[in-house]
DNA sequence: GAACATACGGAACAACTGTTCCGGTTGTCA
DNA sequence: TGACAACCGGAACAGTTGTTCCGTATGTTC
């Protein structure tokens, strides 16, 4: 790994920063159609500042995205911890789409689509589906979900709900009784 | 209800179907984001053409989905009289989800979202969800689905799958174990 | 505090978009 | 067949967008 190249100047770090937190706030509301003019406006910094720092669009977006999914990450690493794995295990699935109602592009993060894998995001993708796995692991063997169900559907469901969450702004009890009728798929053994 | 105006020119409404055939196979192609310039070449017709014939993008795009909606619709009334009311309903839901993965834009039918009121998708949007409702409570009637199922979430979950399906290009087995999981969902009396 | 690399802002560019407009063409009907 | 309304194609317009460029300003270092 390279290291830090050359420590950035002063303002110029307080920039990156500013950048960084308004490209947050305008994808969260906007998702990857947010233009680059917003959120320069949003930071108070010009158009070429931004380009000084990111090269392009798509890398700062890469950089929001990174820095959202690896908190996301952090939690479902505490989840692991838990004493009860199956309620452990579906109360972070119900995180996640609290998370892509309030934010988006979270469905992209799940099945990488959508986005050029050369931005990056690919490595936390996979991430984040091999945490997933563990937590599902960790609740078939306490028996709280089916055996039969595999990564590829369960990542379906996520990344559908997420979307629809995401879209139609699910209310907190239409995400409740949504995901109820998933849940209770998601242990039906038969 | 006024009637059909003035008869178009015999071009005039070849014209018009042949923008609308277009229109369709674009729109299947590449959703909402698709371009009138695309239409218009793949028509093989002039952007003016198009002017002439539907007053703006929305107003074309209504169009395409109003039929296709329509479609759907036929189908379903066609389950209504099947012998098993609950087979009728869980077929009826596959199929709009394979009509999504192969045509764009079906999830915002179901929602009415991302569409403009005005545009005339509202009409049709209600007819297809009064459709569902009936197959939905005929499939209740004959113990096949749960009891406390409503239509809001019934709505979101289709929908979702339909985004996701649509915009993942869901394989055939991976609809089939997806759906398995939503539709043990769907029965499952607790 | 002077000198210089570094970083800044935003005008300018190129490539798109939906929509309008108009000179020329073509069906239609007497 | 002639005359005229209806219709055509596509250039042109206005508004986006991502990205580049460069004269100016600013932090840093000696």
């Amino acid at each position: 790994m390279g290291g830090e190249a050359k420590p950035l100047r002063a303002d110029a770090r307080r920039n990156r920063e500013r950048i960084l937190d308004a490209a947050e706030v305008i994808v969260a509301r906007d998702g990857l159609s947010a233009s680059m003019r917003t959120i320069a406006q949003h930071a108070g910094v010009g158009l070429g500042t931004i380009y000084r720092n990111f090269p392009t669009q798509e890398a700062l977006y890469a950089e929001v995205i990174i820095d959202r999914t690896r908190r996301l990450i952090a939690e479902a690493d505490a989840s692991l911890a838990a004493d009860d794995p199956g309620a452990a295990f579906f109360e972070y699935l119900t995180r996640i789409v609290v998370d892509a109602t309030q934010k988006k592009t979270l469905a992209d993060v799940l099945t990488q689509a959508g986005i050029d894998p050369k931005a990056g995001t690919a490595d936390i993708s996979r991430d984040m589906r091999n945490v997933i796995e563990r937590l599902l692991v960790r609740a078939q063997e306490a028996g709280a979900v089916r055996r039969d169900l595999r990564m590829p559907e369960l990542l379906a469901l996520l990344a559908a709900a997420c979307m629809a969450a995401e879209r139609d702004q699910w209310s907190e009890e239409l995400r409740t009784r949504t995901l109820a009728v998933v849940f209770d798929g998601l242990r039906s053994q038969r």
